[in-house]
DNA sequence: TTAATTTGTAATATTTCTGTAACATTAAGA
DNA sequence: TCTTAATGTTACAGAAATATTACAAATTAA
């Protein structure tokens, strides 16, 4: 799980109790208390879903929901509306006006948890599988571990996230810098040549003779999974 | 991300950073802090896109805004107009005058670039394109490959981006000055013949046998991709 | 605490790319 | 046709980017 969830909410103790819990899931949480900061802090944030209460102090869940659709790079964000009870009529209305799914409060966090996941799943299926797969290769994220050929491979923890976030978006080419600002927690400080070595590492324990090299170098690029 | 961005905007500090960011997503940006000057460079510089502060020590931006679009060369240059909070109410005569955009400060680069982004998709769609095709030739930006024909070909760095250049204008014919102005980086001092050589690598490697020429050389004037 | 594993870096080796110069060819006007 | 300027072609040395290796420090497991 290491996608990025955006709440706007305007009960703090409902984000509190949310975040934490998604936090314990692995998500990246940021969340707001009112729609126009909302919509600021979201298009920083760039979030992979938005959980959306229906009544804001400033503007209307569906106006937030508007404008975000009107918002090229935002155009297909997932959102799901957190909605009171009694507001059902309106439900009809919010799935016209864009979202992807709702919920009425008061919800158990099982349930929005399975929501959330059903959502992703939809819109961006690597952010929750549980097993990424390309090729002949499989990371197994429940337990951690990683397959090639059936053949179960050692890594280190460095070299299991570089390939976790290879396997999130094969054959797209990320730069060093891109690379460590992902796969490196914190920006920490740590040179660039660096990853070399990682992936000189990766490619080690990946790679099987007679089968094909699975991570591209791309001179003055970076590297990609191929 | 070929395009040229011009910014009038007299507080330095916003020009440097938004000019260091725009510069790491390959744009090429210059700048100038008022409008009077800011004009003049423009008119040189001939952008893909400007970003106009609205409050400036010597124009308005409306004026520099209305200059723009009586000069025939720059009728539709996209703008998108800086203007700092409270001076909302504006904003309407803003659009008006002709801006294409507007981001009130403070805003985060995110913001900011998804807006550049916008814009240029619909004035200029080739410079922010993920794939760029011509004919029977496809570059592929995400993934950094190149095909004719359905064929992968092979290019160094230099030569992927000398055809990534001419695929965002083909046709149109290009002197080795404004060549080496947007495929070389950062006002390197590279002979004039220099290209010639990397034009004659390129040819070699995207042409098939039994097909045309992709690469026309006008004499005295430069190449073009047709 | 010790042992084992993992990490980051620096040093070195290797590969690939770049720019230039020298020479060849072509196009166009005299 | 001859001349000349512009472009094409080639080869090569140096530069730049990446690969590889070894090692000490840091972290984790035993």
């Amino acid at each position: 799980m290491k996608g990025k969830i955006f709440i706007i909410e305007d009960e703090a103790s409902i984000i509190q109790l949310v975040q934490l819990n998604l936090e314990k899931e692995g998500f990246i949480v940021a969340s707001s208390l009112n729609g126009n900061e909302g919509l600021k802090e979201l298009k920083k944030f760039e979030p992979n879903l938005l959980l959306l209460d229906w009544m804001l102090p400033d503007l209307s869940g569906i106006d937030v929901c508007k404008n975000i659709r009107k918002d090229n790079n935002f155009k297909n964000l997932p959102i799901i509306m957190l909605t009171a009870k009694g507001e059902e009529e309106d439900k009809i209305k919010g799935l016209e006006s864009g979202v992807d799914d709702y919920i009425t409060k008061p919800f158990s966090f099982n349930e929005l948890s399975a929501r959330i996941k059903a959502v992703l799943r939809r819109s961006d299926p690597n952010i929750v599988a549980d097993e990424l797969i390309f090729e002949d290769l499989k990371l197994d994220r429940i337990e951690k571990r990683v397959f090639r050929d059936e053949k179960e491979i050692q890594l280190g923890p460095t070299e299991f996230r570089l390939l976790e976030f290879f396997l999130t978006n094969p054959k797209r080419v990320y730069s060093r810098d891109q690379i460590l600002e992902i796969v490196w927690p914190n920006n920490v400080n740590v040179e660039s040549r660096t990853i070399d070595v990682h992936i000189r590492r990766l490619r080690q324990s990946i790679n099987i003779k007679d089968k094909k090299e699975l991570i591209r170098t791309v001179r003055s690029s970076g590297y990609s999974l191929v």
